[in-house]
DNA sequence: TAGTCCGTTTTGAACGATCAAATGCTGAAG
DNA sequence: CTTCAGCATTTGATCGTTCAAAACGGACTA
C-alpha cells in the first residue's frame, strides 16, 4: 500500500538532500559514513527502491539483457540445453543486477528487425546470441551498431576481423574423454554416430573422437569405416546402429554427437556401449551415459563477460558512442563425463 | 547512429506541438485526420519510437509481464512443457505490445520476496505463474496487493473467495480420449499409471481414466486394481509396468500420466499398448502415443485475459487502486492425442 | 455585435532519478 | 588575518513522455 517511495521522501526522512541519498546509494566513497548510515537506515525504514524507469531516463541504461527464447524444436533436445542455459542467465543476471528479457523471432532477418524494436523502446543494455550458425548476420549488426553482447557459442567461420565476447563448451573435449573412456574400458571398434558434415558444433564433436581414436593408432581408413553421418533423432539413430552393426566388422561401442541419436542406438539392441551428448532428461531417463555441458557455469561466464563490458567502460550508453569492449573475451569451457548403465 | 528521436524531434519536424504527436499515437480520434497524416508521416521519416522508459514514468506501465523459470527439473519433461509455454508466451504477448520478464525463486518465499523486489523496481504490470501447487501462498499475496495475474493450471483446493483468471487444460479429458482410444482398438485391461495421490494434476489425470472405464462397465474393485501409483521417472515406471505385467490377469495397455512414466512402461518391453502425457520429445523420439496440451494456446489465452484486465480496466497503476478485474475468467482447453506406434 | 460552445491544438507541469555546478565548511598555507 | 584548496552537501537543470488546463478559431445562437 505504501508504495512509491521516492527518494525525496527518503531524503526528508534522512534530513539530507535527494542528491546525497543518490550518492549514499551510487557512490558511497563520496559522503561522510555518519551520514550514509543515516540514509541508509531511512531507506530502510521507508523501503525504498529505486524506480528503474526514472534512472533509465537520466542514465540511459535500463538494466535488462535481452536473450531470445527458441520456438522448442521439434527435436526438442536442443531445447533442453537452452533452458538450463536461460535459467541459470536469469540467476547469474540478477545477482549481477541485471534482469532478462524474452523476445523471439522467426528467423535471422526477423531478428534484426526485432532488435531494432527492442533498442528503439526498451533499450536493453545488451543482448545474449545462441545458435550461432555459418554466416550468422547477428553479430555482425550488433558489433555495427556497436550494441554490448555475448554468444554462447564459438563464431564458425567468421572473419577474425570480427572479435567479440564469447563463452562456449569444447564439444570435442568432451567427445574425446568419452571415447577414451571406452578405449579404457576395453572397446577396440569404437564408432561415431554423428550428423552431417557442415555444422560447426557436429564437426567439432567428431573431431575429438577422431583426434583419440588417431592417438590411439587408428588408421583413417578404419576412422572412415567408423564414422557414420545422419541427421537427427532417435529413428535415424536406431538405424544407423543397425547398420554400422551389420558390417563385416561390427562396432562395439558408439560415441554420438547428440542424446536423440545415442538414444536411438540404445534402441538398436544389442547391448553395445553407447555414449549420448548433453545429457538431457532422456539420457537420464534411460540410463545413457552422456557428455554434460555445465551450462550454469556458461550463463555465469555470460554475465560475466558482459558486467565487465558494461560496467568496466563507463556507463553503456556512453560505452556505445566510444568503442567496444576489449576483444580477447573468449571463453572455453571443458564439459564432463555423466557415466550410467549404457556404458 | 541517428538514435534518441525524441517526441519533440517528431514535433518539430512536423510543425505541430508534442502533445499532438502523442495524442496522434494514443488517442488519434482527437486529432484532424490531415494533422495525423503529417504526424505519422514525420514518424516515419524520423524513424521514432516512444521511449518506453518515459513513458513509464509519467503512466506507470511497463509493459512487461513477469514469468518465472523453473530451475530445468531433474525429472526435465516438465521443463519442456514449461519452455513451449514460454515461448507462446512470449510471442502472443509482444503482438499485445507485451515482454516477458524472467525471474527465478528457490521456493514459495523467495519467490514473493521477488515479486516484491520486482515491483519495487521494474514494475511489471502483470505475473504469470505456473505449476500451482496445494496451499500455494502466490495467488492470495498478488490478490492482496490488487496486482494482475494469471496462473497456467488450475487453483487446486482454494477457497472460492479467492477467484483469479486462469487457463488450464483439461487432463482428465485428455486421459478419457486416451482411455476411449485403447477401449476402441479392443483393449478391456487398461491400466493407468500415476503419480501418488494428492497431486492436483496427477488425480484429475486418474480421473479421466477412471470414469471412462467406468462409463464402459468396469467395477470399482477392477479399477483399483488396475491403478497403480509411483513416483515419476522412467525407472518406476519400468517396475510398474513390470508389476502390472506379472499379475494374474495382466493388463494390455497403460494410460500413463506422464511421458517418463510411459517412457519406463514401454521399456518393459512385452509390447503392450502405452499412452504417455504431454507429448514431449521423448515421446516423439521413441514413437510414443501421448496427449499433447495445446500449450501455444494456453499462452495466448493467458495473455488475452491479462490484457483485458490491464487494458479494459483503465490503465494498469490506476487498476490496481481500485478493483481488481472481473472474475470467472476462467479458461479450460482440451488437449488431443498424438497417434504413434505405441498404441 | 457579443456571447457560447465545440473541436483542435498548444502550453506548462509533473513523473523520479542523476548530472553538473554551486555552496558551505574546515583547516592549512601565505 | 586573509586566502584558498578540498571535502561534504545542496541546488538547479534535465532525461522524454503524458496529463491537465489553457488558448485558439470558427460556427452558431441570442
Amino acid at each position: 500500500m505504501a508504495d512509491k517511495v521516492t527518494i525525496a521522501d527518503v531524503a526528508r526522512h534522512a534530513g539530507v538532500s535527494r542528491q546525497t541519498v543518490s550518492n549514499v546509494l551510487n557512490a558511497p566513497e563520496l559522503v561522510r559514513e555518519h551520514t550514509q548510515r543515516r540514509v541508509l537506515e531511512a531507506v530502510q525504514a521507508l523501503g525504498y527502491r529505486a524506480s528503474q524507469a526514472a534512472r533509465q531516463m537520466r542514465t540511459g541504461r535500463s538494466q535488462l539483457i535481452a536473450a531470445r527464447i527458441e520456438p522448442a524444436q521439434d527435436d526438442g533436445i536442443n531445447g533442453f540445453v537452452f533452458d538450463r542455459f536461460l535459467h541459470g542467465l536469469t540467476e547469474s543476471a540478477a545477482l549481477a543486477g541485471y534482469r532478462v528479457l524474452l523476445y523471439t523471432a522467426a528467423d535471422h532477418e526477423a531478428e534484426l528487425a526485432t532488435f531494432d524494436d527492442l533498442l528503439g523502446v526498451y533499450v536493453p543494455d545488451a543482448f545474449v546470441l545462441t545458435s550461432l550458425d555459418y554466416g550468422d548476420p547477428r553479430p555482425a549488426w550488433l558489433l555495427e551498431q556497436r550494441i554490448p553482447f555475448v554468444t554462447f557459442g564459438r563464431p564458425w567461420g567468421v572473419p577474425p576481423a570480427q572479435r567479440y565476447p564469447w563463452v562456449d563448451v569444447d564439444g570435442a573435449a568432451g567427445t574425446a574423454a568419452a571415447t577414451r573412456y571406452l578405449l579404457d574400458a576395453g572397446h577396440r571398434r569404437i564408432g561415431f554416430l554423428g550428423w552431417p558434415a557442415g555444422s560447426g558444433v557436429g564437426d567439432d564433436r567428431r573431431e575429438g573422437w577422431a583426434r583419440t581414436l588417431t592417438a590411439a593408432g587408428a588408421e583413417p581408413a578404419e576412422l572412415a569405416e567408423l564414422d557414420y553421418r545422419t541427421d537427427d533423432g532417435a529413428p535415424h539413430g536406431e538405424a544407423a546402429a543397425r547398420a554400422l552393426l551389420d558390417r563385416d566388422r561390427p562396432v562395439t561401442a558408439l560415441v554420438c554427437v547428440s542424446d536423440s541419436l545415442a538414444l536411438g542406438a540404445l534402441q538398436a539392441g544389442r547391448g553395445i556401449a553407447v555414449i549420448g551428448f548433453d545429457d538431457t532428461p532422456v539420457a537420464r531417463a534411460v540410463g545413457l551415459t552422456s557428455v554434460s555441458q555445465p551450462l550454469s557455469e556458461v550463463a555465469t561466464r555470460c554475465v560475466s563477460l558482459l558486467t565487465r563490458a558494461l560496467d568496466g567502460n563507463g556507463a553503456g550508453a556512453r560505452a556505445r558512442e566510444t568503442q567496444a569492449y576489449d576483444t580477447g573475451t573468449e571463453v572455453l569451457l571443458r564439459p564432463s563425463l555423466v557415466r550410467r548403465r549404457s556404458a
